[in-house]
DNA sequence: GATGATATACCCCAGCAGGGTGAAATTGAA
DNA sequence: TTCAATTTCACCCTGCTGGGGTATATCATC
């Protein structure tokens, strides 16, 4: 987690100058941080983006044209490995929801002092998803509200095995697969599947992922 | 935001000893903070709260008897005033969605620091949901599977015949019964059936559901 | 009018999946 | 200790699934 031999590359979207530019200082000032790029909008962001090839990038929301969001959406499809930090000062939850939805990795706000800032960078480029309390709080809220209730019933029934053997299932695995992966036969394998079948009521591979998605067996 | 004048009553909830006696003592030595009860397990749950009157419950997940996550749903259902924070070494997707489901308002990795602690303790009495970024990566993953979400590529590739029949597959329904509902041929089936495992790059019905439900094409 | 995408339909064939049955070793609970 | 559940392995058989190819009609677009 030090910053030591490590280089992030950071591009910074941002319309107002003043913020952008103080970014752009204290990212080129800090040892390990590199500003790949700071542009006033999104309007050429795939031009940007190649351009400065960035491992992180620094999204504000509301920007001229293309905002942060739609933004946000267009990397993540097109980009996938860059992570996306949403800074900004709003806190509603439709803009959380939408930015979270569109694949932000993190989302922090702009008056948490440029310290918090570049160590949310580097949390985002390790993989984390750095985001300030109050906005955790939001998300949560939300969380409760789309998630779907687990049935207690079938929570139980699948033993360990089973539960992990339906895993291999949902990651597409076929029988032959999942029995030199587990390192049993492959009747075993059958064996275990037909149970899990009776379990949950199914009579394919197909129903058996799709119960054990919509549940949360796996 | 400060501490002064406040101060958090915090009640802990941790089998191990060495780490429950460590709480108290930091809690109980800085100002503003005041450690309300320390309990080994959630047996007497009801009574360790009335008894101690906490603001901020802090919450392990292992524990003999109750475990954390249980502990959490019955808290948030009858003290729904108090935050709790869940404090714990697992990071799995599992723990994180039940204790999030169960009512948590935080969840931070026991690897953190006592210092990182006490914000986090402050932050969730005010309001916050302090989570540790590869928590809150996870909680994003998980949010990303159950929001509406809508991924402009996958989306368009499919053309509607080629959606309706993949949405019977989810259903569980096998290339018969698709035919006879659809109205056309067991070949033809097929056909659209090939057409779409090309177009997912997949190779057998389950993977062609799972993708379909993880990317909401249907 | 040519092209490409879509929707329809059929053939062949290897092979994996689904169902039934039986059985042994292990473990934990009654 | 005995019993139930779990985990392991094997065989048989039916037939659906997956991959290959080929073909026609429609429709929009160029």
């Amino acid at each position: 987690m030090s910053t030591a031999n490590m280089n992030i590359r950071v591009a910074i979207f941002e319309d107002a100058k003043l913020i952008r530019d103080a970014y752009e200082a204290i990212l080129n000032g800090t040892d390990g941080y590199t500003c790949a790029g700071s542009f006033p909008d999104c309007n050429s962001l795939d031009l940007c983006i190649r351009k400065s090839n960035p491992d992180v990038v620094l999204m504000d929301i509301e920007m001229p044209g293309t905002d942060g969001i739609q933004a946000t959406g267009f990397l993540s499809a097109h980009y996938p490995d860059i992570r996306i930090l949403i800074q900004t000062v709003f806190e509603d939850d439709e803009k959380i929801f939408a930015a979270v939805c569109a694949g932000a990795s993190g989302y922090i706000l702009k008056n948490n002092g440029l310290a918090k800032l570049l160590e949310a960078v580097t949390e985002a480029y390790n993989g984390g998803s750095p985001m300030t309390p109050s906005v955790a709080s939001r998300v949560l809220k939300l969380f409760q509200q789309f998630a779907p209730q687990v049935s207690q019933e079938t929570e139980m029934i699948l033993s360990p095995r089973e539960k992990e053997i339906l895993a291999m299932m949902v990651d597409g695995n076929d029988f032959r697969t999942i029995a030199e992966k587990s390192f049993i036969s492959y009747e075993t394998v059958r064996t275990h599947v037909k149970k899990i079948y009776k379990k949950l009521h199914v009579a394919s591979a197909s129903e058996a992922v799709v119960k054990a998605i919509r549940q949360r067996l796996v």
